[in-house]
DNA sequence: CGCGTATTTGAGCATCATCAAGCGCCGTGG
DNA sequence: CCACGGCGCTTGATGATGCTCAAATACGCG
């Protein structure tokens, strides 16, 4: 985002900024603690969750690098922000933010643009979220979680695509509606139909990438 | 959204606006059809939907009366949208509509801030539809009507709440992740247990406001 | 009044959740 | 170096919720 600004604005911009680390797990910020700051992601993932009284979760949104955490115009905000693995931030103050997006309407330009393609990737998790069953739920997140880590290669069909996935099997059914154990299972059917690889952790290997995105688009062909 | 603009700029928008009315159940934009033209609802009802190539179909957003119909800055639109009541808008040509964006800084905010509320929106969908049942989506989803066609009653706990639903069961499913039929063995059990009457089509009388919300939001306390 | 559509109701079933072990990896400490 | 314990993950058995298929009923509209 920062790519809208001219050399002068961004070294405004740096002067009141500041790194953050935090390590895996660990709250960011908290449902109704009033936050003053937000950020750009250098590294890591962070989640985005909402949960009900009774323990419920649902992971309403990952953010990679580059993605941006904070609501601007809006004390609190409405989920808690975790990191799902190391993260590092660059931070500024809320209200050092919204002057700058006064001030510049090209990069409040960029930043609306960018809430309007985040209702709809919403809108997209709404329609796996309700109509889609347990395999298509973890074949569509192998392969966005591919798109995400690996923009490059994921174009490339042929090759085998090997990464680590950003989340734990808990984060994953948390994303999907899932519970972990089913997650577990449809991991296992995707193995042992060759689709993939699980390796040691969190590594996963795609074998069959078009397969995968038969199951995400052709639900119909693909079964 | 138009309380953001002066006279002056009131008058320029209207010389480039015209109306349109639709049926209920008519199809106003479909995906991959490029839309030059954009919005406001006047009156009705309006489904934005999302299908899967074996005719699974989320519906991913309800329009009411003032809220903004199109996607700016993006030539087509990600989902389908029908009318579910007859409808009137208030349309104006995207490349108008746009200039007066990026004129009008105020109009700009304003639509920013909606569209970080309908993320925030489409997100607590997300924590519905991932993790609750049917009976709390149910409930969710009378309350939620509720709010939007009686702002004004909703808060009042006391009396009782009649109004129309303006959808049929089929989009109610389709709203819900769940199937018709489901939805309606809901509906009768919120009846048998007094919570709400179900009128002539499509009206509905709630009876226990603080019943809802308690199915709702504290789905452990109210079960 | 009669037809088509929306809704309700019923019976059986599939998918995914739940409960309960068991396994493997890893860091700790003996 | 190996035993121990914790945690994340896998695997299995069982069951409930919500889906499917099917039919009846109610409703709106000509």
């Amino acid at each position: 985002m920062c790519r809208a600004l001219t050399a002068q604005q961004l070294a405004r911009l740096n002067r009141v900024s500041f790194r953050k680390r935090y390590p895996p797990g660990q709250l960011i910020a908290g449902i109704d603690v009033t936050e003053d700051w937000c950020a750009t992601i250098l590294s890591g993932v962070i989640k985005l969750t909402k949960s009900l009284s009774d323990g419920r979760q649902q992971i309403v949104g990952l953010l990679f690098p580059s993605d941006f955490l904070g609501r601007p115009f809006r004390v609190d905000s409405p989920y808690i922000a975790e990191t799902a693995t190391a993260v590092q931030l660059c931070c500024f103050s809320r209200q050092h933010f919204e002057e700058l997006l006064h001030e510049h309407a090209e990069l409040k330009q960029l930043f609306l643009e960018r809430a309007l393609d985040e209702v709809d990737a919403a809108r997209d998790w709404l329609l796996l979220l309700g109509r889609k069953n347990a395999q298509e739920k973890v074949a569509a997140f192998i392969l966005s979680m591919l798109r995400r880590m690996r923009p490059a290669e994921a174009l490339c069909v042929e090759s085998q695509q090997q990464f680590d996935l950003p989340v734990s099997r808990t984060d994953m059914a948390d994303y999907l509606g899932l519970r972990l154990e089913t997650v577990s299972r449809q991991l296992k059917r995707l193995h042992t139909s060759g689709v993939i690889e699980t390796g040691l952790g969190r590594a996963i290997t795609v074998r069959d990438v078009q397969a995968l995105e038969r199951m995400v688009f052709a639900p119909d062909a693909a079964r």
